[in-house]
DNA sequence: AAAACAATTCGATATTTCTAGAAATATACT
DNA sequence: AGTATATTTCTAGAAATATCGAATTGTTTT
C-alpha cells in the first residue's frame, strides 16, 4: 500500500463518529447494516451520518448496495487488513 | 483503548507529512533521530515541521528527549502496538 | 558577552472539515 | 398519479487544520 492511500484511509478513520460507524458496521458482519440502523445507534442527523458515510465509501473501507429503498453498507474488511499491515511493516522495521 | 483516544491517533497518523515523519522514526530504531536529521530527509520548513511533530507528541505516538541543542524524536512503539490492536479487535469481531 | 546553532512559538492566510437544515432524488406502496 | 420512506445533495456558517516567514527561546562555542 503506498503512503497516500493509507494516510486518507487513517485520516477517515481519524474521526469518533467515523470510527464508530466503522466499528458498528465491522461488527454487523459481512451482511452489513442499512444506513437507518446505523441512524438509531448513532442518532445524529442524516445528513451528517451521510457525509461521514460517504467518506468512508470514498477511501475503500466501506462498499454500499442497493436494496430497494434502504442503502445497505458493509465494512470491506481487507482494506482495513491492508491497513494494518502497512502500520505493522512500519512497526516492526527497526524494532529490536 | 478507548475510540477517542484511537481517533486521535488515526487522525494524526492520516496526514501524509506526518505519517512520513512517523515512519521515519519507526524506521530509525529506539534511539530515534533529530529532529534536523528528519527535516533533511523530507525537506520542509523547520516551522511546518515542527507543528506536525508536537502534533505527533501530543498523541503520544512520538517522545522527544532534549540532548544540548539538538531535539532527538522516538516513536513509541508499544502506541503503535495498542493502536493496532485496537483495530485488530474492532476488525475480527463480526468477521467470519 | 557575543555569535552560532537547533528548534519552537507567533502570527497571518488559505484551505478543509464539520454540522445540520432544507431541498432533491430514488424507490416502493396504494 | 400521488404519497410515504430512505437517503443524498446542496448550502452555509463555524471551527479546525495546514503552511511558512519572522521572531523567540534554549544551548553551545568562541
Amino acid at each position: 500500500m503506498q503512503i497516500e492511500m493509507a494516510a486518507n484511509q487513517l485520516a477517515e478513520l481519524g474521526h469518533v463518529t467515523r470510527l464508530e460507524i466503522y466499528r458498528i458496521l465491522v461488527r454487523a458482519g459481512h451482511h452489513g447494516l442499512a444506513v437507518s440502523a446505523i441512524q438509531e445507534k448513532l442518532d445524529i442527523p442524516g445528513s451528517t451520518l451521510s457525509h461521514h458515510i460517504s467518506r468512508l465509501v470514498k477511501v475503500g473501507l466501506l462498499s454500499q448496495t442497493r436494496e430497494g429503498r434502504v442503502l445497505r453498507c458493509q465494512a470491506q474488511y481487507q482494506e482495513l487488513e491492508r491497513l494494518i499491515d502497512f502500520l505493522s511493516e512500519e512497526c516492526c522495521k527497526g524494532c529490536d
